[in-house]
DNA sequence: GTCGATCCTCAAGTGCGCTTGAGGGCAACC
DNA sequence: GGTTGCCCTCAAGCGCACTTGAGGATCGAC
């Protein structure tokens, strides 16, 4: 079974060395044998990544992802997951509501000049008390 | 003319008065006067703020909002936020593109159960090389 | 005149996800 | 056997936007 240096993990997914070692440190890579002291993960590693990396990129913190990876196969991942995830999907649609509220008042005020200071929507809709 | 103590304006703002004393000493608040040592906010402070926030929320970084503040009025200000805002605003697209995709990315992997690892659409779209 | 609330400064700490640097090792190639 | 190249650990640093803590001043009320 073909292995893979750290070095040659890291060109492939893209990830910088230093932060695989960072993750390892952190026990998301699982069980990682060595060679002579050096790293010698498996080709499954690259699947593993590429969860953390879509993970990550959902909005999970990287103790989510560790507290999803370290459940056992047998174990009840797939609740695990739907966990997490029904948590995240309300956080990641109030972020995108309110991202395009503020696209839409950038827009605004780019047409309006709000700095002008007299009826931005901008500067309305978040007047202090 | 009315002044606002820190902890006045940080209760009206709802920032915290470390919050403030941190704006203040980057210059974001602009001068502000003191009596016997303590700040003494005039009311337009609460503008001021509510710039501020909408800006950061919009993606702005307190540097730049420093840039922008510190224009002059008669300055072009509004050539600054123009450029600012033009600057931001396909990031912000972009963010939300991004983000609209992993939500239904997500939404997939909650309906698939894709931590049984056979055919997720998030583990595919961001296979390694 | 003293208590408590509020204010001040300055330095250091926090959280997250890494990166950087110092100091060192092993393995292969010439 | 020396050089190159990749690997290692451990500790510290970074960026951003603050927060926290130590130590101290000032004010009004009683």
């Amino acid at each position: 079974m073909r292995t893979y240096s750290i070095g040659q993990v890291a060109g492939r997914s893209g990830l910088a060395v230093s932060a695989l070692r960072y993750y390892d440190e952190l026990g998301l890579l699982g069980e990682v044998p060595r060679r002579a002291g050096a790293r010698q993960f498996p080709g499954t590693i690259f699947r593993r990544l590429a969860l953390i990396r879509a993970a990550r990129e959902a909005g999970f913190t990287l103790a989510e992802i560790k507290e999803l990876l370290d459940q056992r196969p047998a174990d009840n991942v797939r609740q695990q997951w739907e966990a997490l995830a029904a948590r995240k999907l309300p956080e990641l649609d109030a972020l995108i509501d309110r991202l395009s509220r503020l696209r839409e008042n950038v827009a605004n005020c780019l047409a309006c000049g709000c700095l002008s200071l007299t009826n931005c929507v901008m500067l309305q809709s978040h007047q202090g008390a």
